[in-house]
Order: C-alpha cells, then structure tokens, then sequence
DNA sequence: CTAGTGACCCAAC
DNA sequence: GGTTGGGCCACTA
C-alpha cells in the first residue's frame, strides 16, 4: 500500500478502536482525530483502505445515522452492524443509543 | 498553478 | 419531517 498521508493512518486507527455493537460518525471519528473539520476526509480513509484490513468499517456511519454507501453497498454493512447487535430503525441507525463516543475528544 | 471530486456536515428555509 | 446551498480539505488529473 502507498503511504499517501499519515492521515489515513490515524483515521484507520481510531475506526479500529470502535467497539463491537457501536457505531460512530464520520464527523465523530474526524474529530476523535483531532481534525474537527475533516469528515470527508474519513469517508476518503475508508474509500482507501487497504484490502483485507483489520478495519471495522461498517461501525462509521454519517451524521444522520445513515449509511453513506451505495444501495449493495449499504446492504452489506448493515447485515455487518445488524450482526453486531445494532438496531436499524426506518433505514437508520438511531445515534443517541448507538453512537460510540471516543475516551474524550480533544479540545 | 487551477478545477473537479468526494463512504461529509450543518445552518437555513 | 425534507431540500438547498455553502463550507470544508486531501487527492487527482
């Protein structure tokens, strides 16, 4: 794999920490991170991840606790998250149950 | 260098 | 509740 940025290191690493059964935003992991204002750069993260990664990827949803992906696409990672224990109600996810929040965010 | 793109976010209407 | 438009910033051509 290419190096491209440490970024993409950093975001993978916080992904991994997501505990089984919890989800977490783009924005959330974005700000985990320590870059408030990099969520899309998560979505890139996750578009890159190396194949075969240890990698959680189904735990990060967008905002609205939706799934960003494409229909076959959103298909998987819900029977990913569903196999977890997660509860989709209405096509989405609802956040305030659960929503991991890191240890803390940095401020 | 510029322009376009994107697994996003949010305030406003 | 839904849609619109602006902002964000790394990456690619």
């Amino acid at each position: 794999m290419k190096r491209q940025s440490d970024l993409y290191g950093t975001i993978w690493k916080i992904v991994r920490r997501i505990p089984r059964g919890k989800v977490a935003t783009y924005g959330g992991i974005a700000r985990l991170c320590g870059f408030p204002r990099h969520a899309r750069l998560v979505g890139y993260a996750l578009h890159n991840l190396p194949h075969g990664a240890d990698i959680p990827w189904h735990r990060v949803i967008n905002s609205q606790g939706r799934i960003s992906l494409p229909r076959s696409g959103a298909l998987r990672q819900m029977a990913l998250l569903e196999g977890e224990g997660v509860v989709f109600l209405r096509g989405r996810v609802p956040l305030h149950v659960y929503e991991w929040k890191g240890k803390r965010k940095v401020r």
